[in-house]
DNA sequence: ATCGTCATATGAA
DNA sequence: TTCATATGACGAT
């Protein structure tokens, strides 16, 4: 991540703690729930920008989980990434819930159509997973292709909305 | 249906 | 410049 961190705060819901990561920015990270809690990035007192957008993260990630798009998003700092990847994250955004694109549709409307293989590589470079909804990409073929999460995160976050998957 | 192979864009080392 | 990809298309089984 190249802004630095200045809070990462715990995210808990129904599926576990997920972990959120600020910059002085906004939202530049969010990790899925692992096994041990990380550790704050900082001791002492959250910065204020990072608590004021805290308690939209939390509402923005349960959304997703319960199926349905968030009302509202925190400020998503996504400098770490580039410019193609960025156009990538951005036409993320405009997916909905419930809806899928294929690596190679996402290609073309960046007008990038042989782009496909980068497109993946940009999916998998997300970091803000749920609000940047990269679980909505499949292959082609119908099939579930990659996740960053793994593919029985984006198996329950398809389920969750929806959609289901070939194989 | 599955598999190998090739084409091709992007990014990291 | 070389290597790895969360792909896609195609042809051979």
């Amino acid at each position: 991540m190249k802004t630095l961190l200045i809070a990462s705060l715990p995210v808990e819901t129904d599926e576990g703690i997920f972990q959120a990561h600020y910059s002085e920015h906004g939202l530049a990270g969010l990790d899925f729930p692992r096994m041990k809690q990380l550790r704050r990035a900082a001791n002492g007192a959250v910065p204020a920008a990072a608590s004021r957008w805290h308690p939209i993260t939390v509402r923005a990630v349960k959304a997703v989980l319960a199926g349905k798009s968030p009302d509202e998003f925190p400020p998503l700092d996504v400098s770490c990434g580039t410019e193609f990847q960025q156009r990538i994250w951005e036409e993320l955004l405009h997916i909905h819930t419930g809806e899928t694109r294929s690596y190679g549709e996402l290609a073309k409307a960046v007008r990038r159509p042989r782009a496909v293989r980068a497109v993946g590589g940009a999916c998998g470079a997300n970091p803000i997973p749920l609000l940047i909804p990269c679980h909505r990409v499949l292959a082609a073929s119908g099939r579930i292709g990659g996740f960053s999460g793994g593919p029985e995160w984006k198996r329950r976050l398809l389920k969750i909305e929806g959609v289901t998957v070939a194989g």
